[in-house]
RNA sequence: GUCCCCGUAGCUCAGCAGGAUAGAGCGCAGGAUUCCUAAUCCUGAGGUCGUGGGUUCGAAUCCCGCCGGGGACGCCA
């Protein structure tokens, strides 16, 4: 239809000039001209068989390696001194899986953390815990050390603290100063405060780890804003010096309005007027730090939609600064939406708090754990290994209820249904990825790739496999895992649906059976395939 | 005030580089198990795609206005 537009014909001549040509190949038993001018294509069983045998074969189940170059994908971004809580899931399963997508795409890809941890969040913990420890050696300008070895503060004070610091600089404004005034001499290097600065880093970097083990994400790279510190006093200098960044209202700004701009944008802060650095200077620092040490093709960033603003400021910035040059380098911004409650706000819990990611995990665990003691799942298994069945299981659900949303639209969390088991969840595919497994160990199948013989029945599922490389590329190209999920879903529903309809051990057609199985084992590894893309696990039974 | 995002079934969401009768899950009504894992499958009811214009042979999809909701807008991240 797009054609007739560009020969100028009628839709419909130009479909049947198509057809001429197509009827001349042997892959098609049926051609149709339907509407307005749609051509529908009815391969031959003859052709999906051989087609089936060749991505078969193939142990990237057709799917061609496109991606070429080095790609940062910058994610997760969790604030030392916080608590994970579910807010941080979003940024980490999606940025998690965008990396595993860009990984079998042939990308080499630097999954980036990026902590939170050289901003005004450092100087308000600081200046909390000095109201409450004040006797610490740290806050001894005289003292000159050295510091205790082991960090003076546990991870269940730290996120105890950092609330409380944040509720108080926000209500009063003396707290608030003080919190800067922490910030900017941990910044300068007072040695007091970089050695607690050390102790938090080192404390919920620990819990963070358990957390993210716990998911099955990991980083490449666990570096963070304070990773460019030393970037940034040279990168200022240098910035003033070519004119990019201009002194104003006491602070330094780099101006990046564009005379074709049809919208206010306001300057990138540099420099704060109290002479410290913001996540604007370390963002801006950090792409040039990147492009030093891994010269990638592409950076993503998989941040909260709602920095959009900063994001934009800062590839500015970068642009015009020289730092991210266009012909070598891709700035990506993968904004992803907020996670509401159901009253539409961002989400809180009951007592208005925030749902630590680790209770939210343990929450899904339990019901796996129910669930598999209900259809008495497992039941021969020692407590180690049915521990790991649930917390596939409780993964596979928090993933996928999240992940099968479009990244960039908000969405409603609701914790019964992200841990819910039936219907369009994780569970539901990981179970017929089970069934599959258990119908082939029980047939002892053996990847025969055995001609594949094509009923009504088998078709649908057939075709089905075939499409995996279009969504890979429709994902890859999005940045959206969501693709991945709806194509997931829609296999093992078409699975479920074929292995409601024939019963396969007891067919009694020798070759009917075996080309069932070898769909069958097709179907498990190519459903393996897309879930290892987001990051979801299959386990053996369930 | 400027800018961005969203509005699709009772609820939660897909679909939006224009295309055929707008899909899914949950919920609701009904049905399926002597057989490979029922965390399943099948059937049904349920929609002025917020609204009004425009572009087009054709609009949920693109453009403009309006209404409603959310968000961002120099020294927080």
């Amino acid at each position: 239809m797009a054609a007739a537009k560009i020969a100028k014909k009628a839709p419909r001549t130009v479909a049947e000039d198509i057809v001429a040509t197509l009827k001349k190949h042997d892959a098609f038993s049926k051609i149709d001209i339907a509407g307005p001018g749609f051509i529908n294509l009815t391969v031959t069983d003859d052709f999906l068989a051989a087609h089936l045998k060749t991505i078969a074969a193939d142990p990237r189940c057709g799917v061609p390696e496109t991606g070429e170059g080095t790609v940062v994908v910058d994610y997760g971004g969790p604030n030392v001194a916080k608590a994970l809580h579910v807010g941080h899931l979003r940024s980490s399963i999606i940025g998690d899986s965008v990396c595993r997508l860009m990984k079998f795409s042939g990308y080499h890809v630097l999954g980036d953390i990026h902590l939170g941890d050289w901003g005004t969040q450092m100087g308000m913990v600081i200046s909390e815990l000095q109201r409450r420890q004040p006797d610490l050696p740290h806050f001894d300008r005289d003292y000159t050390g050295p510091y205790p070895a082991e960090p003076v503060i546990t991870l269940a004070t730290l996120e105890e603290i950092y609330p409380a610091a944040s509720a108080a600089c926000k209500a009063d404004e003396e707290r608030m100063a003080l919190a800067r005034m922490a910030t900017k001499e941990l910044q300068d290097g007072r040695a007091g405060y970089r050695a607690l600065w050390r102790d938090f880093l080192t404390v919920s970097t620990e819990g963070m780890k358990k957390n993210f083990a716990a998911l099955g994400i990991s980083f490449d790279v666990w570096k963070g804003e304070s990773s460019v510190q030393d970037l940034i006093p040279p990168m200022v200098e240098e910035l003033t010096h070519s004119g990019h960044a201009i002194k104003d209202q006491g602070a330094i700004i780099i101006p990046i309005e564009k005379n074709d701009d049809k919208k206010e944008v306001p300057p990138l802060i540099l420099v704060k007027s109290d002479g410290a650095a913001m996540y604007s200077t370390t963002d801006l620092a950090t792409i040039k730090d990147r492009m030093a040490a891994y010269a990638p093709d592409k950076i993503v960033y998989v941040i909260d939609q709602r920095q959009s603003l900063h994001i934009e400021q800062v590839f500015r910035a970068a642009r015009l600064a020289g730092y991210a040059p266009e012909n070598e380098v891709d700035l990506i911004f993968a904004g992803f939406g907020t996670m509401n409650g159901t009253d539409g706000k961002p989400f809180k819990t009951r007592a208005g708090g925030v749902l630590k990611l680790e209770d939210l995990i343990e929450t899904g665990r339990e019901k796996a754990r129910a669930r598999m003691e209900e259809a008495h799942v497992a039941e021969d298994m020692d407590a180690a290994e049915k521990e790991d069945i649930a917390q596939k299981i409780a993964v596979a659900a928090l993933k996928f209820a999240d992940l099968q949303n479009q990244r960039q639209s908000d969405y409603v969390f609701d914790i019964d249904r992200m841990t819910a088991f039936e219907g369009k969840t994780g569970p539901y595919l990981l179970y017929q990825a089970v069934r599959i497994k258990s119908l082939l160990r029980k047939a002892n199948h053996i990847d025969s790739r055995e001609a594949f013989v094509l009923t009504d029945i088998d078709r649908d599922l057939a075709l089905l496999l075939t499409e995996l490389p279009e969504v890979i590329e429709a994902a890859l190209s999005h940045y959206a895992p969501h693709y991945l999920c709806d194509y997931a879903y829609r296999l093992a529903q078409s699975f479920s649906g074929f292995y409601n309809r024939c019963h396969i051990l007891s067919e009694e057609n020798d070759a009917l059976r075996e080309s069932r199985l070898a769909l069958c084992a097709m179907t498990v590894r190519v459903l393996e395939l897309t879930l290892s893309l987001l990051g979801i696990k299959i386990p053996d039974r369930m």
